[in-house]
DNA sequence: AATATCTGTAAGTTGACACTTACGTAAGAA
DNA sequence: TTCTTACGTAAGTGTCAACTTACAGATATT
C-alpha cells in the first residue's frame, strides 16, 4: 500500500499505468513511449509490479504487462478512506467556498490556549 | 498536483494531515507526536504547505496548521479521474474475481503481433 | 531592556531513487 | 549450434529528500 502510493507518485510510472490500462503491452513497446532508456523503464516496471499495480505475463521472448485491477482498487480504497475521515465533514466548507468568496474567520489576536 | 501526490507518499506527512484534519494545531504539538526532531516536522509542514495541502495561520508566537480542504479535494479529484479512465470498465473484472476464483485466460503460445 | 518561548532556516550527512552503460539470459530463427 | 531478439540485472553516477544539529527571528513575559 505504502509501496503503491509511492509508485504512483512518479509521473513516468503513472504514464506507464495509463499505457497498459486495457491491453497488455511488451516492455519494449512501453519503453518506446518514453525519452529514457529501456532499462530505466524496465526498472519502473519492476517497481510497479512489486507494488502490485501491474501484472507480468511471459509470452515467448516478450513480457507483457497490464494494469492489475486488484492493486489499483486497493489503493483507491485506501485513499478513499483517507478522504472519508477528512473531507467528508469538510465537504460543505469547500462547497460554500465555491459559492461565495473565501471568507476567513479573521482572528489576529494571540494565543488560543494550546496545551504543550 | 504533482507536488501534492508526492507529499502524500510520505507516511509522516500523511500522519500530520491526519493530526490537523479538524482543528488547527501548533507546530510544536504536531512535532511532539513523532519520534523525529522538531525541525524535521517543520520541514514536512513546509512541504505540505507548498503542496497546498495545509494552511498556516500565525497566532502569537505559534503557527497553527490545518488541513486545506481545497488542496485535498483537488488531489482527490485528480486521482478519481485516474481511476475513472482505468478502473471503471475493469470494475466488473474484479467483482467477478471476488465471486468466482481467478480464472486466467490460459494462453501460453507465443507472440501476439506487436509492432516494434 | 533582558529573557524565555515557539518556531523557521542554514548547513551538512546519509540513503533512496531515477538514470546511464555494460553485460547476462532465455526464447525463437537460421 | 550459432545468431538475433527482447528482455532483466549489475554497477556506477548525480540528484533529491529526510534527517540531524546549530543558529536566527519574532513574540510575549518580567
Amino acid at each position: 500500500m505504502e509501496a503503491a502510493l509511492k509508485a504512483m507518485s512518479d509521473p513516468t510510472r503513472r504514464e506507464i499505468l495509463r499505457l497498459v490500462q486495457n491491453d497488455e503491452k511488451p516492455a519494449g513497446e512501453i519503453a518506446s513511449n518514453f525519452p529514457v532508456s529501456r532499462p530505466a523503464i524496465s526498472q519502473h516496471l519492476t517497481v510497479l509490479k512489486s507494488a502490485g499495480l501491474i501484472d507480468e505475463r511471459r509470452s515467448g521472448v516478450k513480457r507483457l504487462y497490464r494494469t492489475r485491477v486488484e492493486g489499483m482498487a486497493e489503493l483507491k480504497e485506501f485513499l478513499d478512506n483517507f478522504w472519508d475521515s477528512r473531507l467528508e465533514r469538510l465537504k460543505s466548507v469547500i462547497e460554500a467556498a465555491e459559492v461565495s468568496s473565501v471568507e476567513p474567520s479573521d482572528e489576529e489576536n494571540g494565543d488560543g490556549d494550546v496545551r504543550n
